[in-house]
Order: structure tokens, then sequence, then C-alpha cells
DNA sequence: CTGTTAGCGCTTTCAG
DNA sequence: CTGAAAGCGCTAACAG
């Protein structure tokens, strides 16, 4: 700060070196630079030789911008999710960022918070920057979307997309739920559903299940809704409603983990003890499931490899194999202690 | 999929429009086209309406890399990780992007387990891509990417950097680790400190306070030191070797929160309780730390705030305003449960 | 207000 | 094996 500047008058933000940079001291042309930073056969040793050492001297990087503008090709894919926060993105991230680094691919993140406004400047943002994209677009409305990602590739996560249209890899909530309810249903008659956001695609298919399967298996059973917001505050709220119902109900199936876990420090607060008076399990089995207490029963969700098939199917889709349209990863039930039944899995392992 | 082409011969994968093709198209120069496309203000309204018209009709979106080509600017900063798991990232990750976002900027996103050249190589690949990068390398060998950032403005977190290479942010951990051990001396004397990696920068400043506050506040005590990773694993081995301690001690600090719940469970499943037989305290806060049984005494860091700040020093590194090239955010203890304290704060709000 | 043109840095035919 | 030159798509002087 205090420290005047030890140099004289020669540009100490020294411009990267670029290809004719290299060409020049090396003695080469350009053309020979490119052949040896891309490692072609066609190159004499000596040639390769002078110009890796310029390149060292030099510290010449390749500019990726403007590589890609001439090859066409950025090794970079977009992924577009409508929120950062919680294990679940983090999870697909991971997945996601696994895969692409094995593919050599790098990752440009955008969050929008479920804005479609926001979700379109995102995708400008990424045309002509990445080789495909994967969006992960649980609004209802996101189908607007279309409109913007006509030339990229892309792969739809978890999206409500009108199939045939692009490929798209789900989650197949309304299996996942028809298999929670069918597990509640062997103790209990009175389930209820804390449901997710109305326009939210996942949290769609979730109570169709519940609703669905309550109906095929408890006869005259009538499905009681609570809508939620898939944040664990709907879940504790949620709580307080259910537990002044009369008769009180002796389930609850949230539809994601986040609100189960509301509703167990909600009924604990209340005075009830889960599972005992009142059973909760969740869905996704994110790494907080199996910490509460008690330990949450739920669908598990690979969400780890959901984010591995997301890029799995947008590297067929860019090598254009085209792959199969639509595929759901099933969810698998995960029995913990928050229901009450009664063989307990173990701590969940990793 | 079987229904045949409404076309003729036009190659329907749409090649997408670029500037000339607008321009062709509507009868103006590609000057005019760049002007309306960037709300540059001298175009007369019917040209602008003229381009506007056909930049719908064709789809025409700019192509993000030849634009940054041409400007020298990508709007892209470069956030390179160490490691995308845990609550620890995910969190900063979303602080970054709040604040890239508030400034216009997206994110490249690379993650390099700990690899040194794994770290050039995306360093590599954001060059000429990225205005500028946040790197977090808390490998103390990290100090060797040096050779790869410089022309890429930088700002380092949690790094062990030389102080005026580059704009470095950190925790504050030895003050931190200093505070906690501060706190547990008010009760204990044989306070154990679960270490992190030795190659790791944070575990080495929150080691060197606990030794430092140790030898200061306990007169004659002997520190003692169990090396960890910072994974649950290691924190339930740790468990293991201090409860086979004599005479055992009453207090570990772990140094990290996700080492200081393998702690919980070991000593749990060993027959101890927590805090009644041995306290246990961690370093993070993440937000797993509150969900817990007990939940957990440790220092609050301000993760999320972290990013914001690091997107705010390279903003301003960007803008040429030299920021103080280094600052520390200090941790906060968050007495909780685990530590047998009288005064358990409450569940940690959001 | 509008068009022409010269690059940005790199790759890639195409000759030699 | 090597070099010259033509772009990739866009922006930004610089004339009109």
């Amino acid at each position: 700060m205090s420290r005047a500047r030890t140099s004289r008058s020669a540009p100490r933000v020294a411009r990267p070196a670029t290809v004719v940079d290299v060409a020049r001291e090396a003695g080469v042309s350009v053309a020979s630079v490119s052949r040896v930073v891309n490692g072609h056969a066609n190159v004499s040793p000596e040639t390769r030789a002078r110009v890796e050492q310029v390149v060292e001297r030099l510290r010449y990087v390749p500019h990726t911008a403007a590589r890609s503008l001439a090859t066409k090709r950025s090794q970079l894919i977009g992924v577009l999710l409508p929120d950062l926060h919680g294990d679940f993105f983090s999870e697909l991230i991971r997945g996601i960022d696994a895969a692409a680094r094995s593919h050599q691919l790098h990752l440009l993140l955008s969050s929008s918070h479920g804005d479609a406004d926001e979700m379109a400047e995102a995708i400008r943002a990424m045309h002509g920057r990445v080789e495909g994209m994967i969006i992960l677009a649980p609004h209802l409305e996101a189908a607007r979307i279309r409109a913007f990602h006509t030339t990229t590739p892309t792969v739809f996560v978890n999206s409500p997309v009108a199939p045939g249209t692009s490929p798209v890899l789900a989650i197949d909530g309304y299996n996942g739920a028809r298999a929670m309810v069918r597990h509640l249903a062997a103790r209990h008659t009175a389930i209820v559903h804390v449901a997710g956001p109305d326009d939210n695609f996942d949290a769609h298919e979730r109570e169709r299940g519940y609703r669905d399967e309550l109906a095929a298996r408890v006869r005259g059973a009538r499905p009681h809704v609570v809508r939620g917001d898939f944040s664990e505050a709907a879940g504790r709220a949620a709580a307080r409603t259910i537990a002044a119902l009369s008769p009180r109900p002796t389930a609850v199936f949230a539809a994601n983990d986040m609100m189960a876990i509301g509703c167990l420090s909600g009924f604990t607060e209340l005075g009830l003890s889960v599972p005992r008076d009142i059973a909760v399990t969740g869905f996704d089995d994110i790494p907080l499931a199996s910490y509460v207490r008690p330990a949450l029963t739920t669908m598990r969700v690979e969400i780890y490899e959901l984010g591995r098939a997301a890029v799995a199917r947008l590297t067929a889709v860019l090598a254009d194999k085209r792959p199969a349209p639509i595929t759901s990863l099933t969810p698998e039930l995960v029995v913990r202690e928050s229901c009450g039944a009664d063989q307990p899995s173990p701590r969940r392992s990793r």
C-alpha cells in the first residue's frame, strides 16, 4: 500500500502471451505453435522443443474463448438450477461434476431462484459458450423455457417438459410416493400428506402417487393434504395443523425430507412422540435424514447418480446418439425409526 | 420419431443465426445489429424495430464466446474448490453465487480433489474465459499453484499463500480455536484436539490455536492431538482412541464439525454420554451441527458471507481498486448442548 | 444515424 | 514437416 512501486515504466501488468508472441519468439509460425500446444504429431522434434521452451518461458496459456470460437467446442456444459440451497442440490452438483470431469467437461453453474426470466437470462448467457445444458426446472410454468433452448442441446431433469421435445431424466416421484403409502398403509389408515408447492412438478407427482395409492389401499380413505413449500418451517407449521386435527391422523407422509424433519421438531415441540403417537416419513433421503432423531424413514433417491446420469445423457446427445427421450429413476424405500416399523435399517452408509 | 419431416431440403438442424444473418435479413449492417442487441442509443427507431423483429424471428442469441473475445469481458468468474462434498462447500457456493449474480457475473465451477495437477488443469481451462478466479486451496503444497495464475486476477480463500502475493481471504482459525479452548478450559483441563490433515492450512491454524491457548490457560497442560482427515469416520475413529486413554480426557475439541459429529456417534456407541462423560465441540457450524443430538457446540463461521466477501474482493480487484491484501473473518462461539455448558443457545435460526 | 473494416486469439485447410 | 491465410461471431473505431 505505502510501498512505492519498484519497477520503472515497463507495463508490469504483462499482457498474457498469445500464439503470435510464442511464434515470434520461437521463430516459427503460429500454425506450428498451435500444433505443438495441441499435441499434434506432425511436428519435428526440434520445433517442438523450441516451442515448448518458449511456451514455458512466456508462461503461455491458450486463450480458451478464442479456441472455442475457432473449434466450436468449448468443453463446457451449462447447469441451470432453481436453487442452490440444501443437500439435494449439492449432491446433484457433485454427481454432475464427477461425471463431467470424467468427460473432460467443465461446468458453468447458474441458479435462478425459480424465476423464469432469470432462467431465460441464464440460458442466453450460456449460448455459444457451452456445448450443452442440464436444466432442472421443476416449476410447472417452466415449459415456457422451451422457447430458448432452440439450438443448444439440453437435457431436462425432473422438469415438466413435454416428452419427445427434449431428453428428460426424472425421479419417479409418482411410484415412489405409492411405495411409501403402501408401506404406511400396512399399519395406518389415517395418513395425511404434506405436499410441496402447487406449481412444482415433483410436488405434483408425489401427491398424485399418494392419492392413487391411498385410494387403492385403504378402502373409503379420504386423502388429506396439507400444502407446504418444501422447507423445514413449512413442515413445522404442518405439524401444528395436523396435531390439531381430530381425530388425529396416525401417519404423516411429507413430500420431501426437509418438511418431514420440520414435522419431527413440530410434533416434538407439541409433546407428541414420533413414532409412538404419530409416524412421519419423508422423501429424498438427504444426508440429514439419517442424523435426525428419530432417524427418518424415507424414499431414497440417488441424487448423486441422478447428476451422473444427466451428464451421461447429455454427452450421448452431443455425440448424436439419440438416447431414449425419457427415463425415470425409481426411488427406494429406506425404513428407519420415524415410521415405527419393525425393521429399522442401519444408519446410512456412504 | 416416426413422423416424417415436413420440410424439404433446408437443413433443419438450423445453424444458430449470427449477426450476419440478422443483418442480411433486416437489410442493415452488422454494426447496427450489434448496436440494437446491446441497447446502444444511436439507432433510429425504425432500424431498431426492424432488427428486433428479425432477431425474434431468427431466434438470434448472441454468441457469448465470440463476444467476449471481442470485448475481452466474459462476465464469468472461475471458482476452484478442492471438493464439493458437504455443507461447507455448498454454503460457500451459495454465497458466491448470490454475490456474483448481483454483479451480473456467472460461475465457472471446478473441483479438484485436492490434486495439484488437476488444479493446474482447471486453471488453464479457465484462462481466457473468466475475468477472475476465486480459489480455495487449503493444501499446503498449493503454493505451487502460484505459477499459473500469473495473468488472471485471483482471490484466494483460506489458502496458504504468501501475503502480498494475491488478495487472501481467510477464516481466523487460529483465534477461533483459541476462543474455543478458552471456553472449554473454564471447566476442563484435559482437553484433546482432533486435528485435520497434516497438509491442510485450516487444520494447521486451528491446531496452532489449540496449542497456544492451552499452554496459556492451563498451567502445565500437555497438548494431546489425534490426527484426522475432517471426515465423520475419522471422528468416530478418534473417539475410540480417546475413549481408550487413561486417564480419559474430559473434553474433545475437533477441528471441524464433521469430525465432532463422528466423535458424538463414536462415544455414544461406546456407551459414553456426551456431555456428561465427555464434552465435544467442533468448528464451522455447518447446518447439521444444530440437528444432531446433543446439538453441537461449535465456532460459527459465516460461510455464506465468506463466499460473498470473496466475490466482493474479486470485483474490487477487477475494478483495480486494490483492496487490502489480506482479511480475516472471525468465527463466533456458539454454545449448544455437546459441551455441557450452562447456557445452550437455541437452535440455529436461518 | 449507419456502414466498412479491422481485429480479438486460435485452429485449420491448403500449398509448398 | 512447415507456413500463409482464411475464418469462427462479435464489437468498436472510424469514416460517411
